[in-house]
DNA sequence: ATCTAACCCTTTGACATCTAACGCTTAGGA
DNA sequence: TCCTAAGCGTTAGATGTCAAAGGGTTAGAT
């Protein structure tokens, strides 16, 4: 009779990423933030970012995009923008009072999402989803047109 | 010394499936459709929807994303709308030849797109990776708020 | 000294998506 | 028979994203 039609695997992968893209940014928005928010915010807490080039390849958008966040952010209050002394193309950005308090606030949002998420599966479960993900991104990557 | 810092499994997943989705898409554009294209197309082929709202369940959007996709699906002639006879609230949606031949455009490039992806993974790493993102799904319906 | 190329960011215009509100149609009750 | 509620789809307005074009700044070459 053949095998029955399964679902192809990058389908399913965009559909999890989707369900828990959303139930993420549920809990981040109830916590008075953002997805995009967030990925700001720790990218400035976590490292030394040089420019908002830097910023956005970490966050993983384009410089447009983050454009438009930092307006947002800047405009409430959470970051600063400010030329740099030394090259006054670069734009560097810093977190405010306000800023870091928004984070220590996500933080814990974002700790109990993940501990949500994993529940019942083991290290060495979580452990292998990673190392399958990053198998599907190395295929996509090797045969870029 | 603490253990590293390693990258959350949810940001992982959302990363993997946005550079794949990326390139399944860029794939369906270079062969004349879009990915929500390609499921809707797909989608009427495979099952019978009564309506739009079963089609938009199935692609995994709003109604109100299908009303758009639809639009442009019917101004280059690959769907016909009518209204159903014996129920004028709903629209029978179907596939005009065009459609279908897109339809089997597309599917010659979801296929490769498929086998590419899955080099090097076995049919146990496959059912594997789709065990593992079912219980992660499982995990938020579970306690959605 | 100036000119050109490169770099950094913003603006503009486009698209996919969502929610909320609306309009048409049908079903069910008074 | 009407009237109200429910169902289906569209429209309006908002957000997040991108590519392409534009404006200011710096570095390097002539």
């Amino acid at each position: 009779m053949g095998r029955p039609v399964r679902e192809p695997i990058g389908r399913q992968l965009t559909r999890t990423a989707k369900i828990l893209g959303r139930a993420f940014d549920d809990a981040l928005v109830a916590a008075g933030g953002s997805q995009p928010m967030w990925l700001v915010l720790i990218t400035l807490k976590s490292r030394q970012v040089a420019n908002q080039r830097e910023l956005a390849d970490a966050v993983g958008i384009r410089g447009a995009t983050l454009t438009h966040h930092l307006n947002a952010m800047e405009s409430v209050g959470l970051v600063t923008r400010r030329r740099h002394p030394d090259n006054r193309r670069v734009h560097l950005v810093e977190l405010t009072a306000e800023g870091d308090a928004l984070f220590l606030r996500l933080r814990e949002v974002v700790t109990a999402f993940d501990r949500r998420i994993r529940d019942g599966l083991s290290e060495e479960d979580v452990a292998r989803l990673g190392d399958l993900l990053t198998r599907l991104r190395a295929n996509v990557a090797d045969q870029a047109s």
